[in-house]
DNA sequence: ACCCTTTGAACAAACGATTGCTCAAGTGGC
DNA sequence: GCCACTTGAGCAATCGTTTGTTCAAAGGGT
């Protein structure tokens, strides 16, 4: 029975005696280990299966646990959720794969979904608005559940939803009506950065913000100007440029607010940060010794940039841990409370910050 | 039937009458089908799924097919999985999620798998090898196939793919005996950086090579030596240095390289090249006036380097998409022919490349 | 010694789809 | 008008689990 595709395996082979070994290799059911043990297959369920409540000898219990240590079983997923009315499967949808921030949940989410034996679907959610992710994945039962990290604007992404007719945790967004979402504290995050930078005597900082109305861009430009003001330095809205999300918002939200002469410039990613750090190569400008930088989110890339970025690290990876356990709480049927905006892990200082100029 | 974590319904909400419509909310199936169109579940089967081998009559079928769409019905896959013992989902097991190839190879394998209503099934392999990912995924029925895009080394790779039974496609890599496989052509990425480089008057070119005994450093270099070779340039066993695939490993190797004072470095990968850039900017040399670099493969991290890099770009989404295909092919039963390493996409000639110094 | 309770395990019916087989009605040849 | 054959659709088994129910044996109280 060797399948396409798979190794020749040694021990399947052709064995002496001309047929083909083929026990070792079928996968065990729950009738196999009833059988070697001696017991009927829903006796077998109840002792792998069963909480403490059922009534099993202790000797046939071992008896079942050895037949199915012996063949080495493992529960058809497919026959169990069809019975259980449950895939053990969660769907996570989001819109990019290459973005660290949701590299990072994702990663926290498989941690988080693998520990309690649940599997991870994934799905990219493109501009391409043929048909919804949500319900290709939830349609079908092919999942308990879904982790939504969308950058769609609220009606859509509603509808979508809705439709779905499957429990939903949000990722790093707030839906009006959705009762479950994890966030990252971005305001804090803002409000540690410009302590920083305050710390090293910089007064005229600059924000380069995200793009207006969304969630996270509000909450960072309410930190950066909470933390002005906290530390008696006025608000100034010249300060401020739209940059979007790409390396060329942050160029050129960089070279409107050049003419400010800021001495330090506050990205709302690492992403924008980058764009802004080439503008100030170009401009001659030195970093940090005449503009400080420092940009949002921790990743990788914060250390190939030149010089490398001081970053905010945010619990990107927590936030995809709890968000699974959180769906799993739900789909278990438990309701669990809200959780708090996850507070940043502390800035990560590299060489793109100093001393403000004199 | 308001389950936890969706979200209110307006439409599901109690009806006047103080009942819950739940028919809109249950999803149909076949037997709801079957008994709208009034006909039996095998026929809205066969008219469903059925080949054109099937004979039913036209109108039987038409009455079906409206029925399908008036409850908007979607198989239960699981029912039908067990069914059919296929789960029509693959497991991709990548080391990293936040390594931009296998971002990129991940969407890809995603598009085509969508394409033929497969899922995708998303595991990380760290490094903690307490159990197999390959088995977890494998084991339950959980996947058809797997695509594997390990760094692991083949001796391992092999027990647990072994053990896994399961058809695979290894992405990026190759393993003896292990029949599927697409992988990028390393070596002519190599070719035409450096055929970019000597077209601009470079004759000193460096390079950061990768893990040595890797299978694409062996190609990258067989590649790099090969071009010079057929430029009519000696190669220097001097200008080449191992850098592995980290910045810092990068930015070593371009250390030690500095004192062979070349006019140009191929990096093994954006990253190393990344590292290296940060040692020449550190050493007062200017890109690319000075020193010209190139990288391989092409992300979006390359525009937010400063200067913009000139990379390789590969064909990595393909790649994925390619994987999956191979994969379909295997599961479906056909005996797919190989596929040859994936020529280049071609240069991607930025701001980190320009004429040698005179 | 009898009856009732507890214990431990088997029986059997689902879950929702697919598919081999059966079978009634319709068709055509003679 | 009879028989064989085609057509179209239903019947029923099956995939591998879980779980409500039944049931035999053992145990205990009187």
């Amino acid at each position: 029975m060797l399948r396409n595709g798979m190794l020749r395996n040694g021990i399947l082979g052709v064995t002496p005696a001309g047929g083909v070994r083929d026990g070792q290799s079928m996968r065990a059911k729950l009738s196999d280990v009833a059988r070697l043990a001696g017991v009927d297959v829903s006796t077998a369920s109840r002792v792998l299966r069963g909480e403490a409540t059922q009534r099993i000898r202790q000797e046939t219990r071992e008896r079942v646990l050895q037949s199915a240590r012996t063949l080495n079983y493992a529960p058809n997923q497919l026959a169990r959720g069809l019975r259980m009315a449950r895939s053990a499967t969660f769907g996570i949808v989001v819109p990019q794969l290459d973005n660290p921030v949701f590299a990072s949940a994702i990663f926290g989410a498989e941690k988080a979904t693998l520990r309690h034996g649940y599997s991870l679907l994934i799905a990219h959610r493109g501009s391409e608005a043929t048909d919804s992710v949500y319900q290709r994945m939830s349609h079908g039962n092919r999942v308990d559940g879904l982790l939504v990290a969308s950058l769609d604007d609220d009606r859509l992404l509603r509808n979508e939803l809705e439709a779905a007719q499957v429990p939903f945790v949000l990722l790093n967004r707030q839906l009006a009506d959705a009762p479950h979402a994890v966030v990252l504290d971005s305001r804090a995050a803002a409000e540690i950065a410009i302590d920083h930078l305050v710390a090293l005597g910089h007064r005229r900082i600059a924000h380069l913000a995200g793009r207006p109305g969304g969630f996270n861009a509000g909450e960072r430009l309410a930190g950066y100007r909470g933390a002005l003001e906290r530390h008696g330095i006025g608000f100034d809205p010249a300060l401020v440029a739209v940059a979007g999300y790409t390396a060329e918002g942050g160029a050129e939200a960089m070279r409107q607010l050049l003419a400010q002469r800021p001495t330090a410039v506050l990205g709302a990613t690492l992403v924008t940060a980058a764009g802004a750090m080439a503008v100030l190569h170009e401009a001659g400008l030195q970093i940090p010794q005449d503009v400080s930088v420092v940009g949002l989110h921790d990743a990788p890339v914060a250390a190939m940039l030149y010089p490398q970025l001081t970053t905010v690290r945010m619990p990107t990876e927590r936030m995809g841990e709890l968000a699974a356990d959180l769906l799993i709480a739900l789909v278990e049927g438990r309701t669990p409370e809200a959780i708090a905006p996850l507070p940043p892990d502390g800035m990560v200082i590299r060489a793109s910050t100093g001393p403000a100029p004199i």
